[in-house]
DNA sequence: ATAATAATTAACCAATTGGTTAACAAATGT
DNA sequence: ACATTTGTTAACCAATTGGTTAATTATTAT
């Protein structure tokens, strides 16, 4: 009894956060108006608190977007360091990153293209110091197995960049290209999902199809 | 002597032209900032004219803004029709497309973000329009092309949209993630736009690499 | 030459923007 | 109980923004 009691309190003080409130807003905000199009008093609104309190917590604009950015370019990036290390196969390994990546992207689809837009028009520091803490990782151990399989001859010599750049380009171009997409096809919102679910599988085995030997 | 004279004229008539001078410096700014972060005292500086005649010239922002996106969103948009109905074998027309749409995009390295980017913010009307009135042209033929190659028993069964996918993935998302591209793997720019030349052929022979039976 | 039209300028304007402030309320420690 | 810190509010502010206007200068047609 007790127990459940302070649960929901918990979850109610949570909920009723301001700060958390802030985030969430500035979230949806930031990633369908982008830094330049995001307006304060819109984050303010749709967190339901007075505009004075995203100052209070966050100093401005700027740090607001930062921090709001800093989550969601980290979830963007291919953190598949455990699975490179497992003892898939190869072709496995990559449909498991096929798979896993486009994933996240249906259940995130705005995300590819806000950080890479604001990468692009924000060439600033901040992002960059972020980035380059994660960097040794997935790209060193995928190319160290690229390279290894292609020595055992199990694949077809390709550069390894290449060979990534296609796996990440066909798991997130779609998403960025949807308007585009729909227009020249006519495909509707459900039909496309469709589409994006049945890539899960897709692209791996088109992948796996070009590099086996 | 006097077509020379006039040659000359014309020329500097046409370069000091305020209309024109106002489109290339719409161009970059809105390419560069996008349409929520473009300042139209910035347009007008870049063109060395009065903000006045930014609105004597294109009513408003908004307008201004159409005028560049339409002129930009035709060039990427893929028009490969004639290609299509030459007598190329369906993979030569697949290393053609590809090759000539990267170099498309070397030539303007910042369109497909600038594009993709405003049709997601902005799913306005004025842009559905205009491309309404291209699409049945291309994408049409090469879904005709490919069911005609699969039922001939040349390629492996595939939905034609996907394989599109697949292809203007590959061409153009390395463009639209460069920044991250550099990040993740240190690349200077001429190094990356080596890479980008390479896969103008690379692209072409992974996917065929894929298809082929 | 001169009237009429088109192009250009500087000053101005109202609305919006990110950000601040001072007064007030709620919580917290003692 | 009371003082101090923390959280919240409404009103305000300076700067920026897209856009306008009225006066001025070029250009063009007659």
């Amino acid at each position: 009894m007790l127990t459940n009691w302070l649960i929901i309190m918990v979850k109610a003080r949570k909920d009723s956060n301001t700060e958390e409130k802030i985030l969430i807003a500035a979230r949806q905000v930031f990633i369908e108006k982008g830094l330049a199009g995001a307006r304060m008093q819109d984050i303010a609104d749709r967190a339901e608190i007075n505009k004075a309190m995203l100052h209070y917590y966050f100093k401005n604009k700027d740090m607001l977007f930062e921090v709001i950015f800093r989550e969601t370019a980290g979830k963007l990036f291919p953190h598949f360091e455990k699975l490179m290390e497992s003892d898939l196969n190869f072709f496995d390994k990559i449909r498991s990153i096929v798979s896993s990546y486009i994933e996240m992207i249906i259940q995130n689809p705005y995300l590819p293209l806000f950080v890479m837009n604001e990468m692009n028009k924000n060439p600033e520091i901040g992002i960059k110091t972020f980035f380059e803490a994660q960097k040794p990782g997935f790209v060193k151990k995928f190319r160290e197995s690229i390279e290894e399989n292609m020595k055992a001859g199990l694949i077809q010599p390709i550069n390894p960049i290449h060979l990534i750049m296609n796996i990440f380009s066909m798991c997130a171009f779609p998403f960025i290209a949807k308007p585009m997409i729909k227009l020249l096809t006519g495909l509707e919102d459900e039909q496309f999902k469709n589409l994006m679910e049945q890539r899960k599988v897709l692209v791996a085995e088109f992948i796996i199809n070009s590099i086996r030997k």
